[in-house]
DNA sequence: GCAAGGTC
């Protein structure tokens, strides 16, 4: 049974909709009293209010949001006109963080809420902005009540279970993370502010540039993400450039029988040298006896792609459906936000040993199109299940992107969201397949002391291709060779 | 007039 007076806790989320989505959960209870939303000083982030027991004890929780980053970073004011200053200067001057005017209503509302409160639960993204966001915020409570017990929430996807077990396992929130990402801050600012203040007034004054058009100044700007990619940019460039097309020469054959057509190639691949090619081409013509020298069968495996990281995600939703990065981004947070996928941004692309995989397969058992696969891969006997293979990265702080609720499609989902979403499913469970099995057989021959060789590949097992769809194994079936044998 | 990160 629990007991004793409620502590009054207050809990932050990094955006409205998560404020909104774990209050949901946590409230679905009838002991919670129900979901009670009230206003709070700014206009997005309302404040949802439920009861909850932790471990016997009884809670009133106030829950609420920023909305990214409370706090900027910002030199101080005698150093922030251009010409105040030489900007080598800019790497000793004072900087100072302070909550910029069109954050101040939510600080007001996380020190009125503060003052009424014992503890603070944070609740923003687990990664290390999330970290950064979370002491800003404590900053800014502890200035309105120095007595707070202050815990952190841990979760990768907003679904009850783990949000439950997130509220029953608070731990600390981690300085270092936090410190981290100030560290990157004041470096980011230090050597933007100064580099794009020196390269602009240089570069104007010594190529006389006109650096005023419509009425606006023309910055060059200087940053760690722009520059590299002005990088890639250039060696592009260049790389165009400098290409030079050359005519090349190169021999191929091919061999009609009653199985059907092989084509074979040069082993040389190709020639720059017309002469020699011709005089080649030449022995062929006037001696073409075709001897097979080799002929070669092996088993070859296909293996089923690496858990899911952020960058493949962005990288196969382009490659398959062409949509861009930042829009894949914008559904993959849409569908996270409504439970069905984990948290889309993580560089994890290999599972933890404690991770029920077996459960997020069953979970599809029941969908339309790929149920019966999941069915299969749950049936030992149908030896489809295989550990997946990791890719080595993981960020320590998120799962590889998976499904974690099941759906058939959403009333409210664009066509986007429902290829995302199928991509998501797919991708996991072609994780958790066997590799397709393909036999390849290759022929050498020998055509006037030239070497030839055809390949023709069967895939014997589909495996993972049966549900990864969006890869294929292209497969061309080449006539039966016998070693020695000879034909014109 | 400057960066980059969060989010709306």
């Amino acid at each position: 049974m629990a007991g004793g007076r409620p502590i009054r806790a207050l809990n932050v989320a990094e955006k409205p909709s998560v404020a909104k989505a774990v209050s949901g959960i946590l409230s679905k209870s009838p002991s919670s009293g129900g979901l009670r939303v009230r206003d709070g000083r700014s206009r997005y982030n309302k404040i949802f209010e439920f009861n909850y027991t932790i471990q016997n004890q009884h809670f009133h929780m106030s829950f609420t949001s920023v909305t990214g980053h409370l706090m900027e970073l910002e030199f101080e004011e005698r150093y922030r006109k251009w010409h105040s200053c030489d900007p080598v200067q800019l790497y000793q001057a004072a900087v100072k963080k302070y909550v910029p005017e069109d954050k101040l209503d939510i600080k007001r509302t996380l020190e009125e809420e503060a003052r009424k409160c014992q503890w603070l639960i944070l609740w923003l993204d687990c990664d290390r902005e999330g970290e950064n966001i979370a002491f800003e915020v404590v900053e800014v409570c502890t200035q309105a009540n120095r007595n707070l017990n202050i815990w952190r929430a841990r979760f990768s996807a907003l679904i009850d279970r783990e949000i439950h077990y997130s509220m029953q396992h608070l731990v600390r929130p981690n300085q270092l993370f936090a410190d981290a990402v100030d560290v990157r801050q004041e470096i980011d600012l230090r050597i933007g502010a100064s580099f794009t203040r020196f390269q602009t007034m240089l570069l104007r004054d010594a190529f006389n540039l006109d650096f005023n058009t419509d009425d606006k100044n023309i910055i060059l700007s200087y940053g760690p993400c722009q520059f590299p990619t002005l990088g890639f940019v250039v060696e592009r460039f260049w790389e165009i450039q400098s290409h030079e097309p050359e005519e090349f020469w190169t021999i191929n054959c091919t061999h009609n029988s009653e199985e059907g057509i092989a084509t074979f190639s040069w082993t040389r691949g190709h020639l720059f040298d017309y002469t020699c090619a011709a005089i080649i081409y030449e022995m062929c013509v006037q001696e073409p006896t075709a001897t097979v020298t080799r002929v070669r069968q092996q088993e070859k495996l296909k293996y089923p792609p690496h858990p899911l990281s952020t960058i493949e995600l962005e990288k196969r939703a382009s490659r398959y459906f062409r949509m861009s990065s930042e829009h894949t981004m914008k559904v993959a947070e849409d569908l996270y936000q409504a439970g069905f996928i984990s948290y889309p941004r993580t560089e994890t692309d290999s599972f933890s040993e404690r991770t029920n995989l077996h459960m997020m397969v069953q979970e599809q058992q029941g969908h339309p199109v790929w149920g019966s696969y999941a069915q299969r891969l749950l049936d030992p006997e149908a030896r489809l299940w295989r550990n997946p293979s990791g890719g080595g990265h993981d960020d320590k702080a998120h799962p590889p992107i998976h499904p974690t609720k099941f759906s058939a499609g959403e009333a409210g989902w664009s066509q986007d969201h429902h290829k995302l979403y199928e991509l998501v499913v797919r991708h996991f469970l072609a994780c958790v397949s066997q590799p397709a099995v393909g036999a390849e057989t290759t022929v050498d021959i020998d055509i006037a002391g030239e070497l030839f060789s055809a390949s023709g590949r069967m895939i014997i097992a589909k495996n993972y291709l049966d549900i990864y769809r969006f890869e294929s194994w292209g497969g061309s079936m080449i006539p039966t060779y016998n070693f020695g044998q000879q034909t014109l």
